[in-house]
DNA sequence: TAGTGGTCTAGACCACGCC
DNA sequence: GCGTGGTCTAGACCACTAG
């Protein structure tokens, strides 16, 4: 069975917008655009520009067009609240640990694949701000094996995600979390600058990606005292 | 301007499925049906299907036809791991306080509107467990203007969504939450049977719905050492 | 007024599930 | 084989946005 052609144009336009051709912000070819270059009907061009608004990718405009989204916003992700989608907050981040070759984790609370265990494992850890600061520590896991070069890349303006995206085309597909109140041990006291035992928020999450048996393992810490765990979801 | 075609079909269908006409695990008609009931081509029935999916009412199977789904499965909703959605747990639910009106209380952490201050407040408060083992306590409010005979309502399979659904045909349309890591105080350490300090889960939600200004708030206070909070997010 | 997306019709062919 | 949903064409009219 050949490619679907709404997926053909689909695909093109979602590799041009993770290349940067499309900016966030800007508009894609109308309807009648895609249906000259594509040879298509405008069924078929709507039902890619519908595929490319689920996936969270452009937002439909009446009147005007398909406005390109910055793409994290609509992913329904857990945030520190204001924390990175604030504008002009004062937020930073420092590595714990840089990118590097290392191994599978037991902290990791969800099961990894024979697949990926086979594998080998890249590993980085972070420590992130407001202001002066430190609300969550995060420490991330993943299989090598599709991020050739990645323990020298520079992070896209500082996003994990974004550089996924730009350089690997790989994209979030989901994620699942599991969410606990713990005491905070020495180490995590320290990094967050909080007494040892004091309540944090450990979220372990799974993110799933479009790359089969490639996903993203992380272990998050937050001190949740004056920065909560925000997170929305609207049909 | 009237009322679009794939609306009437679709909203003819959702009323259906609230009344439990057509019941969980059973198939709506089928697209050439709608058409002739409808007199309306495969298109316009096939948008009122595609509504009712992205709403999380049915799914769409090649071959057989549109299921209905247990909604509450499809929320993206925070839920206590393998809680109220396992088969065959042996999980439970106590009324700590059954449905009043009562007073909008300052522990609600989102802004309540005006235009919902100025009504009446309907409030419960319930206790979960999981064997004998409790491990979350529940305050929930709302405005009472749009639950007439709600105080006297037994909760239909004890699921407050469903008799909200089934009764009032009021939908959950999204949710926004916050989440803190907290030492529990007396009153909850009593409740979940834990030592006073102890780490718990504090998770403040507004659910939004499909009336305007009708909102559900709800605080919730989870033990989180053996039973976590999950959540799942896919595209 | 021109261009955009939103709705809708009336067909056609294909792929999946089941008897 | 037959009914189901999935894809696609070729048109039409309408509603929103902006110059």
């Amino acid at each position: 069975m050949e490619e679907r052609r709404y997926r053909t144009v689909q695909n093109f336009l979602k590799l041009r917008i993770q290349q940067g051709y499309y900016e966030v912000g800007s508009y894609l070819p109308s309807e009648n655009g895609l249906c000259s270059s594509f040879s298509i009907t405008r069924t078929t061009a709507r039902k890619a520009l519908a595929e490319l608004t689920r996936e969270g990718f452009i937002e439909r405009k009446h009147g005007k067009g398909s406005i390109v989204l910055e793409r994290r916003k609509t992913l329904g992700l857990l945030n520190v609240k204001g924390f990175s989608e604030a504008v002009g907050k004062d937020v930073s981040t420092v590595f714990l640990q840089n990118p590097v070759p290392g191994n599978w984790d037991p902290k990791i609370n969800f099961t990894i694949s024979d697949a990926e265990l086979k594998k080998s494992c890249v590993h980085f850890s972070r420590l992130r701000f407001v202001g002066s600061e430190p609300v969550m520590t995060e420490y991330n896991w993943m299989a090598g094996e599709y991020l050739k070069g990645f323990c020298d890349l520079d992070f896209i303006e500082g996003s994990f995600f974004k550089t996924l995206s730009r350089h690997y085309h790989i994209e979030i597909t989901g994620s699942d979390h599991e969410l606990r109140a713990e005491n905070a041990d020495e180490n995590k006291a320290i990094l967050l600058d909080i007494p040892i035992g004091s309540p944090i928020l450990h979220i372990s999450v799974k993110f799933l990606t479009n790359i089969n048996n490639f996903n993203i393992y992380s272990e998050l810490y937050c001190n949740t005292k004056y920065y909560p765990i925000g997170n929305s979801y609207h049909i």
